[in-house]
DNA sequence: GCATTATAGTAAACTGGTTAACCATGTCGG
DNA sequence: CCGACATGGTTAACCAGTTTACTATAATGC
């Protein structure tokens, strides 16, 4: 039966004259303008080779000659037929098709942060021949192990996760590898799992040391997030340069600012409440810095002439603060791509484990400045 | 509990005993952890009954009695099976999946106006239970037609189209409505797209009429990308309204600023270089606003005392600016989610035209101030 | 009492690809 | 001249679901 090529000149119009023989007609209404879909069976029997032959063309399969490469290849071409890659992907195992995992924030994507790393892993996964696709963890999603059914519906075939923190207890289920995950911009030695992270260490110390060089010593921190490893990481090296400086860090130097712009300006105003003779305040994140300046500003502190503010991340918007913000800067975009194209490596079966950490570097701009401390001093001579 | 299944006590076991009876061993070795897939065909085996009657228990098809529904159900849940959506979606001809389409713009995502639409979109498509791909149509992307394609090798049921322009003759292919599209806050009568806007016109009104409100009347307009039918809106409006008070608009009151702070820096430059009497800027979105902001801090320009500022989108950070920005609320967010619920209504088969316009409101906050005319001429200037 | 219709379920075809196993030829070494 | 092997292609069995056409049984109508 399979064996019909055998009225083979007139392949191309039995099929539409042909009356049914299986007895159901097999337009299964398409498109309106009634394209039927083209099959690799359909370029099988116009090429009069097997549909075996066609997939092999399709996938460059050397088995191949060059010959019926071509001739195949020509038909597929001027048929414009595409292969269904939902049958593709049943047969072949793989989707092509990655997760960026987000936590559940209000709004979250429009973050500058979160945008800039998605950015990195669409453009890496684009160029890899990869689909990504967008998911939120709200609490519910993890609850009905939705993390879980994506690979085993087959959705995807890796994520990338990112903005996690130690209470996503969910990923300790990735630690067994089955199912491919890169965490970006977080780490959690407890599970070994993958990571792709900017030297958040190495940024907090190039922050402190320019802060610390330009006499600062009372020096606040507005920081966010102590659940976050890499995020603990900036509090710790913050009061590992206090102290190498010969300053012992007050407790209430530090206030939280939830990573958030209203956050950063009530801690500004905690702390400046507390200790007006703090003289710089080292943000760890640009929207808190943006918020401790508009605080300052509404309180008519000069900055930075009486405090000197530093941002963390970067962001775009960061040089056109008032004033400019010196900051930190974090290849996120940099950090997706990387998270990205390792992901593609594990799924394709590599199985060394993936510790990246990237160079961050300073940018300094306007409102950082020499000690107001030093600057009286000066003065009084 | 669960040992009485059915009358055959030795179903659960006999998955292992059975002897193979096909010819060759079917375990396809998944995961490492040797967790076979189940399947349909073995929820059939265990249940007693027919692969077909899984597939309905799925479905919900009433044809299935209560007692075999909740039966087969109760398997299900036993074994923790979830259907493949791959072969779902094959045979059922719908994916579940939409995409977003952005374009090509460096770091797009990184962009808060792109990001609080997509929070909509993937927000409401989680609920409806579609899941979202991303996808930046760089001119490459168009020319090997790879937004058609994304339909025709089934990879999505529709699109969501954001930051397109009238250069994007792409869009002219979704004119036969074949494939569902959906362009959010554009529009384009000689196509005919469905379509959800932000009021764009009301909104430049109602930031015009507040400017004229406090006596401005020669005002600057740092406009952006006029081949987007929404951004000529606003320029329209401008002119319109500017004539209405009676005030005939300077074209040189006019700058381009791209959409980006630099380039709202630039022209707030231009403008007031060329219009020191220009008393008050109309940006066309935030960003350009914020740049202009910083210019005229720069410079020592007093805002609001000497020029007001006027923003337009209220993107979440415009509140922390220095002074916080007056500016026109856009619910993208809203814009986003309604996009992605039409569009799954059209995927659905429904065909009304889809033309939504949701409104905008003023924002009041400090960059904007009575006209520097009006205060007696005793103070700056 | 028998045809008629509902009800509940099954077998098999179908979605559109991939791939292991097999087979026909041609080439080479001994 | 013959077995060994390479080449290039075919057959048929998968992947994991959905759906149509059919069947067996029970309930109803007259």
């Amino acid at each position: 039966m399979s064996v019909r090529d055998t009225s083979s000149s007139s392949d191309l119009a039995s099929n539409e004259q042909r009356p049914a023989p299986g007895s159901r007609a097999r337009r299964t209404r398409q498109g309106a303008s009634g394209d039927k879909p083209v099959s690799v069976r359909d370029i099988a029997r116009l090429a009069n080779v097997s549909v075996a032959t066609v997939s092999m063309v399709l996938n460059d399969n050397p088995r191949i000659s060059r010959a019926t490469q071509l001739h195949v290849q020509r038909i597929i071409d001027k048929v414009g037929y595409r292969p269904n890659r939902l049958a593709q992907s049943l047969s072949s195992k793989y989707t092509q098709v990655m997760a960026i995992i987000i936590p559940a924030l209000r709004h979250a994507f429009a973050d500058a942060y979160f945008g800039e790393v998605i950015s990195g892993v669409c453009d890496r996964a684009g160029k890899l021949g990869y689909k990504v696709i967008l998911e939120q963890a709200k609490p519910d999603y993890i609850r009905s192990k939705q993390h879980i059914e994506i690979f085993e519906r087959r959705y995807v075939d890796g994520v990338v996760c990112m903005g996690v923190n130690d209470r996503h207890h969910f990923l300790a289920e990735f630690r067994d590898r089955q199912y491919p995950l890169v965490v970006v911009d977080n780490y959690f030695p407890q599970w070994d799992l993958d990571y792709v992270v900017c030297d958040y260490r190495a940024g907090a110390e190039q922050a402190m040391n320019y802060l610390l060089q330009l006499g600062h010593r009372e020096i606040g921190l507005i920081y966010a997030a102590p659940d976050i490893r890499t995020a603990r990481d900036k509090i710790e090296v913050y009061e590992q340069k206090l102290r190498a400086a010969g300053v012992e860090p007050v407790p209430t130097w530090k206030a939280d600012g939830k990573f958030t712009e209203a956050g950063g300006a009530e801690a500004a105003e905690q702390i400046l409440t507390r200790h007006p003779n703090v003289t710089a305040l080292f943000a760890a994140n640009d929207k808190m810095a943006i918020g401790a300046l508009h605080y300052l500003n509404r309180k008519r502190i000069a900055v930075p002439q009486q405090v000197s503010v530093m941002g963390f991340d970067d962001m775009q918007h960061a040089a056109f603060a008032n004033p400019s913000l010196t900051t930190v800067h974090l290849p996120l975009y940099e950090v997706g791509a990387l998270a990205c194209e390792r992901l593609i490596e594990r799924i394709r079966g590599k199985t060394e484990k993936v510790a990246e950490v990237l160079p961050t570097h300073l940018v300094v701009r306007e409102s950082t400045a020499i000690a107001s401390r030093l600057l009286a001093n000066d003065e009084h001579r």
